[in-house]
DNA sequence: CAGGCTATCCCCTAAAGTGGGGATACTGAT
DNA sequence: ATCAGTATCCCCACTTTAGGGGATAGCCTG
């Protein structure tokens, strides 16, 4: 079965470069390219490509742009950001906008179809000097904002599911419905979820849920 | 001019095939083996590692432990966690720990020098599963602590006041006395707000100023 | 000075949530 | 076979919120 592939990037010669690099392997098709991500998601559902290659630096709308609309859009799509720069802010700002991986633009040649492959296979291709600024940047991340051990209230699978309605602001009612159980057991599952987390109205279940993560 | 290697793990046979393979790369020396963690301080004081190998489950201190600790006193040393589980919290706590790169045993053999090398030259290695995983997590984070662009809702000052109320769970009575303003004056305030944010109960309010980190 | 915005307060009705109960049924472990 | 835990449902009394009004007063700007 084929990797399909698309690629973005507004360089004529680099796409074409690519293009004839990655069909040295036999795996790999080449399914679109395109000079701008403008009509991307047109064309992505057009071409359905698994792997996107997209350059950062682009005309119009840039690439991180694009990936956030394409996460959207495809999720089960993999974007490769590639670039020429290493500055901080957009290696930060592009992998937070979903892409699954990031490399320089001067590793390609020699190893685009490595990279390509450990995306497939369910890794996070970076090019070593973007790997050390991502765990540099995760160390500098405040204590305070870390996912700081995340408190166990022990809630059952069942509760879990109706405090993840009762979070996005559903009423008992909508839950009832969302979860085909009766209001009244919504309201067990309730009581029984403010007595876990020591809370007694719903608004503090909303906060308390959203600012430790339990959803 | 030689990298220096220690290996810290509590498996002797570990040790050892790791110092034989190490020991055929020529630039490789390694300094130190040891079973455990506990004076690690000293040790390395004594033989003055560039490069750490750390196994994450020891007995005594674990590995997380002792990188904080070497990350303190020898800032300079590089420390690459290995490890045979790849659970998140580990991966992601040993990497707030300072740990310069992390990877999983099974690559252990065939990688191991690249990986080092890697190291050497200012990247930060990690086994493709594991660089999945802090990506996932890098996006996992900025969700909850910094906007991308935050829209305005126009809320006037003493809106927001009484939103930051609401938010950690005050009731309208509570808030009243907080304000010191009427019950029927939080109402009032409270209207608008459901109006300017396009929500209809308290639950939601709470969720969408958390979410996009008005209050 | 008129009109817009904010902040304050009030009323009424209806809807939703809260705090006590209690009940049945299924599971899995002791 | 009993017991703890989960999931389901029900009732009553009470409080809090929601949605629709309306009112007064200050402040700033055109």
């Amino acid at each position: 079965m084929n990797l399909r592939i698309a690629i973005f990037d507004d360089n004529n010669n680099i796409r074409d470069s690519i293009s004839l690099l990655l069909k040295t392997e036999k795996d790999f098709e080449v399914v679109g390219s395109f000079a701008h991500v403008l009509d991307c998601v047109e064309e992505i559902k057009k071409c359905k490509p698994d792997v996107i290659l997209m350059d950062i630096e682009m005309p119009g709308m840039t690439g991180i742009e694009a990936v956030k609309t394409i996460r959207k859009e495809f999720p089960h799509v993999q974007v490769l950001m590639q670039t020429v720069f290493e500055d901080d802010d957009r290696v930060f700002e592009s992998i937070c906008s979903g892409a699954s991986g990031y490399i320089l633009k001067n590793s390609l040649n020699t190893r685009l179809i490595d990279f390509i492959k450990e995306l497939q296979y369910g890794g996070s291709p970076m090019s070593p000097s973007i790997a050390r600024k991502v765990l540099t940047k995760m160390q500098q991340i405040p204590e305070h904002v870390r996912p700081e051990a995340t408190p166990d209230y022990h809630l059952t699978p069942r509760e879990k599911e109706v405090l993840a309605c009762v979070v996005n602001g559903l009423s008992y009612k909508m839950v009832a419905d969302q979860l085909f159980i009766s209001y009244e057991t919504v309201r067990s599952h309730v009581k029984k979820i403010y007595e876990k987390l020591h809370v007694a109205s719903l608004t503090e279940v909303v906060h308390k849920a959203m600012k430790e993560r339990i959803v």
